[in-house]
DNA sequence: CGAGTCGTTCCATTAAATGGAACTTGAGTT
DNA sequence: AACTCAAGTTCCATTTAATGGAACGACTCG
């Protein structure tokens, strides 16, 4: 195949939790011959897609790099106004806030906003989140229709639980989670699109279990879903449906 | 060149203020014929580097690259020490903070911390500023001997001028401006490394130059300060010099 | 409709990627 | 210091992909 395909690769790699790549690291996680992969994270290097961390042999992402998802953020009229809304509840209610888009059965935190408490949820953002499992996920799944989630999560174990999840989130007009992926966490999650781009994209707020209760976690809802209700109206997104608390 | 190169440069046609490029940007912006342009979008697209907004035909960069600026993060020790430092100012003062690395004559924000007062400085994170025109680019210009500085800058009309003001941040520790890229806006860094991997970052408080008077000021500098020696003490960054106020 | 702009596809030419093997480099041993 | 093993780079003939001019579709606007 083209290089470029092969560059793709080595960037994903980087995906998971992998913080630097090794040539042998790239023969075995691509299974190329060393003298390809050699040669390519010299040309990866050169491109300034890579750089090496001192004077090892370790690479990581280069600086071309870093300011990519800034001009992602900068490209969407919809994830500067959802960020508005979120910078001000994290403000407000001091808990760390996202902004999160769906890429097929995962989320990926565009932008964060450190909370301010002493206790709070610390900011993982570029991490990327299988979409089923997180209320920020959820919320963006349940803009799809029933038959579209079935067709990307068909022979998927969880998709009669996701079902009735997503049922829920539909009617809701938000979607919640307690403890699921970090012990101890709770979130909220409301969606949003930009029907003219066929964007979408998750506010989120994700608090300490403990700090927060139900009367507490409707409030932030309700800051959530002010903004989001704000944007839908702007932008025109007519599948908004505002939170019923 | 190879296709590697040409990807690059589309890519860092994003750099500057152009949140998305169609074809004939590309072909008007790096002079290549546009059946290459064309097929070099296609592939970039096909690769997950490039995504079209909606379904116009402008590229903004693609999903793969969001994760790349956190993959930069979580390589580096550093980052995260001198994150932890700044998001602790950050809370504290209510104004925006910024850990930035040095890439030749540019500097880039690699993290940000959006402060939480009414008044607060707007965050630009993944935005290259020119280092000598900014306290953090000049507190990591700082760091470099007085001829490096000079061979990076030589027959650039401010060199004179940046050598007095390095010579300056050099002796006090930390380095300051006062409403210089921004009217109203004023600025404290202070840089630490470390001297394993040849890495520099530079701690930033950004604020608004009517809310904090000198005595403020110090204060925080006295609190970036104190989380930066801690850093350059157990990272062994013998080059620190602690802030005099 | 017709002119203009933009994007894609076609094709022969040219240039780059490929992978096996030989060769270096560096860290740890005996 | 010589030895070994693993990691990385360079070499070279072969295969494969990139190149760019030109022709072809798709859209917009007067």
């Amino acid at each position: 195949m083209s290089v470029l395909n092969n560059a793709a690769d080595v960037l994903r790699c980087f995906g998971n939790d992998c913080p630097d790549l090794t040539v042998s690291d790239v023969v075995r996680l691509l299974g190329m011959p060393k003298a390809n992969a050699s040669r390519l994270l010299k040309a990866m290097r050169e491109a300034n897609m890579l750089e090496t961390i001192g004077d090892s042999h370790r690479h990581r992402p280069g600086r071309l790099m870093l300011d990519l998802a800034a001009a992602y953020r900068r490209s969407s009229l919809l994830i500067g106004r959802a960020s508005e809304v979120v910078a001000e509840a994290s403000a407000t209610y001091g808990h760390t806030g996202y902004i999160s888009v769906r890429d097929g059965k995962e989320v990926t935190a565009v932008a964060d906003f450190q909370g301010t408490n002493a206790l709070r949820v610390v900011s993982n953002i570029g991490r990327r989140l299988p979409a089923h499992l997180s209320a920020t996920g959820r919320s963006l799944l349940a803009r799809l229709g029933e038959e579209a989630v079935h067709a990307l999560y068909a022979g998927h174990g969880a998709l009669t639980d996701l079902s009735e999840q997503l049922s829920k989130v539909r009617h809701q007009g938000f979607a919640y989670s307690s403890q699921e992926a970090t012990p101890g966490v709770d979130a909220i999650a409301i969606s949003v699109a930009d029907p003219r781009t066929d964007e979408a994209v998750s506010l989120c707020i994700v608090y300490p279990h403990a700090l927060v209760d139900t009367k507490g976690r409707d409030e932030m809802i309700a800051a959530l879903a002010k903004g989001a209700a704000r944007i839908a109206e702007d932008l025109g997104d007519s599948a908004f449906v505002a939170p019923r608390i």
